[in-house]
DNA sequence: ATCGCTAATGGACGATCGTCCATTAAATAT
DNA sequence: ATATTTAATGGACGATCGTCCATTAGCGAT
């Protein structure tokens, strides 16, 4: 319970226990990335990250030069890993634009992408990203890439509707549903026991109703 | 530039400049919030805050008993400067619940209450409120009063529409338009030079429009 | 003018921070 | 078997953290 089980089974795993700078490195990145989910990113320091992982005191500044440099290195191995499951969940339905957006919905509020531990690890960086520029580079990665691909998607469906509004119905459409998924996330942040999924995949799929009144109807009236 | 001058304007104010614990519990309060949206909650030491204050180290401990509760003072005086500015802005109209909506999502997206300033602030608390109860008892004050003020104003619009969906219709549209614009504030803070107030309002409206088609036209079609 | 009260001061304190390096030890090359 | 290479160790280091208190100084009461 205290710091030991999670990082000893990449001992039990292949036997790259030691002499293995590779495994030796994720096990950092996971150490941080535990410990700022556990007790925030104010409170994860040296100490308390290489006692999670259960390694020596150098060798952060062996393999990453520093804490800072450690910090934006998880913050590039989280967004990876948030892309990976998303991507891997996207990609399983992809027969038009109005399934991709779906999708991509679904996906962000699944207990897979949002959960207690990844809410907890954005909302750290999203902070440290106002004065660590390491972190800044990856922590808006998640919106960038989210908003390239719903736009594409939205301009699709836009060109069945009115001319003029088009480019910004797209626009705007894109904005809304990226807004409206972050502010899920810092709800989910602030009261996970009463967060519902059901109920905010819901109401996001009313707002896109609500901008696309031909697509995205719902099964109740 | 550094750290004086605005402090320095409740001597010039009415002189309590010395000897006057409320000026100084007022100033040290100020100086953190003032850190905290410059530097972050991490950086943000006893020291920088009594530096930028211009007082002397033993005063947080003398006023609050230590920097962990300073901070939870702060952080309920952030939400009484937020709510002293709401109500100013909502009380001047309240011809009805429509307006009074209305008034709420102007005033959220107002420079007066989301500004760089705030949402860092915000975000700060949010994160710490984790890990230190003094600061979630009031951190999440903003979104409670809100959530009031605009359950209320929803629940007599959604009389006029179809009774089976009256409760369900208001809530999801009270929770909706909360996490929507706590989502505007997580996007004004990655990027507040490209944030665009009058869009914000604009998709915001068009959202609740969406639920409410008889109620919240645009003006562009 | 003196006393009493308390706001205010600023240095001392131990704890802990992040960084760094001399040393050890494991794996590979000779 | 020996030498070389380098991952890994863990303690030392100065800086800084937050807390605390002996002391100073301003203000009202007597």
């Amino acid at each position: 319970m205290k710091t030991s089980g999670a990082n000893l089974d990449n001992s039990a795993a292949k036997r790259p226990a030691r002499r293995n700078p590779e495994s030796s490195k994720r096990a950092l990145i996971m150490a941080t990335l535990d410990t700022i989910a556990e007790i925030g990113i104010t409170d994860t320091t040296v100490s308390k990250i290489i006692q999670r992982a259960g390694l020596s005191r150098g060798m952060i500044h062996l393999h990453f030069g520093g804490k800072n440099q450690l910090l934006a290195a998880a913050a590039k191995s989280f967004g990876q890993e948030y892309f990976d499951e998303l991507d891997h969940r996207v990609q399983q339905a992809t027969s038009g634009p109005e399934d991709v957006i779906t999708a991509v919905i679904q996906a962000d509020l699944s207990e897979a992408l949002m959960n207690e531990r990844s809410t907890r690890i954005w909302h750290a960086f999203r902070g440290a990203a106002n004065s660590n520029d390491g972190i800044a580079l990856y922590s808006s990665t998640r919106d960038k890439r989210l908003r390239d691909t719903l736009h594409s998607a939205f301009k699709k469906i836009a060109q069945e509707y009115g001319e003029a509004e088009n480019s910004a119905l797209a626009r705007d459409a894109t904005f809304g549903l990226l807004v409206l998924l972050e502010g899920m996330w810092v709800d989910y942040l602030t009261n996970a026991n009463a967060f519902s999924r059901e109920v905010a995949v819901s109401i996001v799929l009313r707002f896109i109703a609500g901008l696309f009144p031909n697509h995205f109807q719902q099964s109740q009236s």
